[in-house]
DNA sequence: AGCATTCTGTTTTTGCATTAACGGAATGAT
DNA sequence: ATCATTCCGTTAATGCAAAAACAGAATGCT
């Protein structure tokens, strides 16, 4: 695989968390800031922030700390979410609907291109300002938007074989909500949130 | 801390995972499965469930497996999940509505026992069977029904404000959907998604 | 009954992420 | 100008989770 093997996958998603304090605190005036400052802000050690960092380059002047907007521009240059992606939706439940009107993806500059469901008749009842289709014209959408991230939000039973159908059309990424553990190719990579089981799991640690 | 601290988390979230696929097998008909079936409906190594389990004791028969009836008592017994405790959402936004309908968390044997939001228009917009109350009743409905668990569906600005009202109140895990890092003492434990982070973090892996 | 097979539970090893320690560069005060 | 302070980047050490290796128990077949 590419060189992006060999950067923890955690590494990479501290960052999007350094970016999103990062820009608050550029909304707040700060020009620079401190390793020790940012990580606090970010719940994790120093250390750590620097050795993340670390693995792109450096970007910090030493005894003063990281500008802020620079660094801002660096992660965003390192995440491709400067490129602004397009990104469909499948599955237009009850979770699904929930997702297309959230308006948190849109914040951090996402946005939701297209949203396909298998039920057709639930095409028109969700209202939204994204195109809704059957999911037939699923893969020839892919392919003519050259769409690479897809978000599943189908029930249990069918999430394997729509997951399958999306690898199949070239989805290489996929933030998956139904509470099924996919298979994939390695070259995909899987993002799953599992909502029921992020709560039942918080029952063991309860006294 | 008590004992429950020197067994990872990790191993605590798989048992939510292995326990979802004994029900599946359950419901298939199945008696008795061996570690690698199971790991693999799992998508982990038949080792590393192996471990999981010896953490709380020895469950399965060597040359025949585990039975399947017995270890999902084993592991609800656990996780706790027998008790079906109380849950609150706090927040009822466009995110917080939807988890309130969610059918995920019914599913898996939890039920939203109350709703609180700090606008007071918002409590008779939303329809549910659930009750949906001003945030100023929040502390005193967590002492009276003795809430442990508490979702946390607010705007990132007022997240950690409630969270220390929550933690005021006697709430022992949180599981947070607003975006920032909340810092709670260290005997409340958090559980944070980040649906936008989750699918940024994803946009690395495209090429 | 004996033997091969299956499969668990534990020990050992490996690998990797986190943390700590250190050296050096920039700044600002005296 | 010198010194103390701040703070980054790198290397070394620690800790822990994952994987492998192994030993022992149960089963079924011959």
């Amino acid at each position: 695989m590419s060189s992006q093997t060999d950067i923890p996958r955690k590494s990479i998603y501290r960052l999007s968390i350094y970016q999103r304090c990062l820009e608050r605190l550029k909304e707040n005036g700060l020009k620079t800031v401190s390793s020790n400052a940012l990580a606090k802000a970010a719940g994790v050690k120093s250390t750590q922030l620097r050795k993340d960092l670390a693995h792109f380059g450096q970007f910090g002047t030493r005894g003063l700390g990281y500008n802020v907007e620079a660094l801002i521009e660096v992660i965003t240059g390192v995440l491709g979410t400067n490129s602004l992606l397009p990104v469909i939706l499948v599955g237009v439940g009850n979770l699904g609907a929930a997702l297309l009107r959230y308006r948190g993806f849109v914040k951090e500059g996402f946005e939701i291109s297209a949203a396909f469901d298998a039920d057709p008749n639930r095409v028109k009842l969700v209202k939204a300002n994204v195109p809704i289709m059957g999911v037939s014209l699923m893969t020839q959408f892919v392919n003519e938007n050259n769409v690479k991230i897809a978000i599943l939000a189908v029930p249990a039973e069918t999430a394997q074989e729509v997951a399958n159908n999306l690898v199949q059309a070239g989805i290489q990424a996929l933030l998956n909500f139904s509470p099924t553990v996919l298979k994939t190719p390695d070259n995909v990579t899987v993002n799953s949130v599992d909502l029921a089981l992020e709560l039942e799991h918080l029952s063991y640690f309860v006294k």
